[in-house]
RNA sequence: GCACGGAUGACAGAGCGGCUAUGUGCGGGACUGCAGAUCCUGAUACCCGAGUUCAAAUCUCGGUCCGUGCUCCA
């Protein structure tokens, strides 16, 4: 089954196909550096680090490129409120980005253009679009003319130009423009702004004119993914192929265009006037951020997500099991393996079963990554491997045999669920169970008072077990009985 | 208004012509002094109407309801 891929503009699933075999050439339109990321940016970049990650999995090598949009009216406007340089306001912004891309296990891309170092470009791509008539000067920058090329209206959104037409009179408002529906290419200097030079006097270029040159320049007049989140479809990407297209004169420039969905909270879109608006950090002051991972890719990455307490429950609880599972694994694992058996599903020898039933999860979980990266699909066969582990390790086995699986196991786990998902911490992160200076503190205390609960135990004096139970968790500490004894960790 | 996408069990959310999705929650059982964890196991479903088919949650047509976009936004 070969990989198939949602494309927006032809509005289905389609065969993925690559210009050059084996090579990927994939662009995602990267963030505004104004401020913090937010969970939609995490949502999104997650979204194409999964697809960036299955693709080089799947053989293919893949230049991904995603800039950075670094002058805009936002990045102006924070400078103007706060008297911060814009330009000390982007380094800060692109730092915090990296760090909690990094945080969030995000892969990197391969190049990070950011928008001022490609003005020349721009202007380039400007210029040939006015000669080929299909942009023109105004007193106030630069437009590109939509009805010069009107079978391109509406592509992605399937509007229908016709419609815009009828309605739209002549209302320009106080541009330059000739038509409403025109966008800009290059924007006159305004008082107090940075500029640029250019043909037509000192000004910036437009936003939609930015992702053009610099998917251009990395990748060529035409390449095979374009990304990005749904509410980039109209105007942003619909700009870009009328720009693309009138300027190179190939039809498409993009092969596939790939677009996540949206988050929204408590069932509600997030936006910073009803103040249910998450930073990436702010979240992750609360959860960890691999969790915050599970949760955003157990969820199909066109679908909306609905971010609530819930779904940060469930994918904190699925998670823990996830690692517990790998950890089990990592602890039996041994370095001469006795060879396993070959798996079978319908064999009565539990290790043999389980063995063949890994094998079935991890086609399952390739045919949905195959299937327009069905990431909720294959969450659910990684966990039902995870099942099949933690299954072998509660049964009765030769030690040789059991650590031979562990690391069969270990394997599987960080295949799947680590270099493709991405949910995996370290392996030393994992056995070293960082230390907790929190818990060295009250270690002593909290020991003590478990031998005297023991105590209280052997001799059946329950109330006595309990109250003491009571003052561990006024400590802030819960204790579990398990079948090797009590164990605490903070609640 | 125009455009796009949805409606699946208590909830979240896959499947998209015949085969247990999955997870949380809930019921029963094992293990536990209790609780928790873990394991086994059970119940509950495909918006409405018509059609196509041996067979439809899945395809077609018609309804109803919901979300999103048409202004900066991942």
């Amino acid at each position: 089954m070969p990989l198939q891929v949602h494309d927006t503009r032809r509005r289905q699933k389609v065969d993925f196909s690559t210009m050059e075999p084996s090579k990927v050439k994939m662009y995602v339109c990267g963030v505004t550096v104004y401020d913090l990321c937010h969970l939609g940016h995490a949502r999104c970049y997650i979204a194409f680090d999964l697809i960036h990650r299955w693709l080089e999995y799947s053989g293919y090598d893949v230049l991904y490129v995603q800039n950075f949009t670094d002058i805009d009216d936002k990045i102006i406007a924070r400078s103007n409120e706060s008297g911060i340089d814009w330009k000390n306001i982007v380094e800060d912004n692109i730092e915090a980005y990296y760090a909690d891309m990094d945080m969030l296990n995000i892969l990197r891309a391969d190049i990070y253009p950011r928008c001022t170092e490609y003005v020349e470009e721009m202007v380039a791509i400007t210029e040939s679009l006015i000669e080929k008539g299909h942009a023109y000067i105004a007193d106030d920058g630069v437009w590109f003319h939509i009805e010069s090329a009107p079978e391109k209206y509406g592509l992605l959104t399937g509007q229908n130009i016709e419609a815009v037409r009828s309605g739209a009179g002549g209302r320009v408002a106080e541009s330059g423009k000739r038509d409403h529906k025109d966008f800009a290419l290059w924007k006159a200097a305004k008082p107090g702004e940075p500029t640029w030079e250019s043909p037509w006097g000192a000004g910036r270029p437009g936003w939609h004119i930015e992702c053009t040159a610099m998917s251009m320049d990395h990748l060529g007049e035409q390449f095979d993914i374009h990304g990005g989140g749904q509410d980039l479809l109209f105007p942003h990407h619909e700009a870009e192929i009328f720009q693309g297209e009138c300027y190179s004169g190939c039809s498409p420039v993009v092969h596939h265009w790939l677009h996540n969905g949206f988050v929204n909270m408590d069932g509600e879109k997030m936006s910073k006037s009803l103040g249910n608006f998450w930073t990436i950090r702010d979240i992750c002051e609360k959860v960890d951020p691999l969790v915050l991972r599970f949760a955003l890719i157990n969820a199909h990455y066109r679908s909306p997500i609905d971010m609530n307490e819930q779904l940060l429950h469930d994918a904190g609880r699925n998670h823990g099991r996830l690692l517990e599972v790998y950890k089990q694994a990592l602890e039996s694992m041994t370095e001469n393996p006795v060879p396993l058996p070959q798996g079978d599903v319908s064999s009565p020898i539990p290790v043999v079963k389980s063995l063949g039933m890994l094998e079935k999860m991890a086609q399952g979980f390739a045919l949905a990554m195959d299937d327009d990266f069905n990431s909720r699909e294959a969450v659910a066969k990684v966990l039902g491997g995870i099942r099949e582990i933690g299954k072998v390790f509660n049964s009765e086995m030769e030690a040789d045999d059991m650590a031979a699986f562990a690391n069969h196991a270990v394997e599987w786990v960080e295949e799947f669920a680590g270099s493709v998902l991405g949910l995996l911490p370290q392996r030393d992160e994992i056995l070293s169970k960082k230390v907790d200076p929190r818990r060295e503190e009250i270690r002593e205390q909290v020991e003590e008072l478990l031998l005297k609960r023991a105590d209280a135990r052997a001799s059946k004096d329950w109330p006595a077990a309990d109250s003491i139970r009571d003052q561990l968790n006024e400590l802030g500490v819960s204790v579990v009985d398990t079948a090797e004894g009590p164990e605490w960790h903070f609640m």
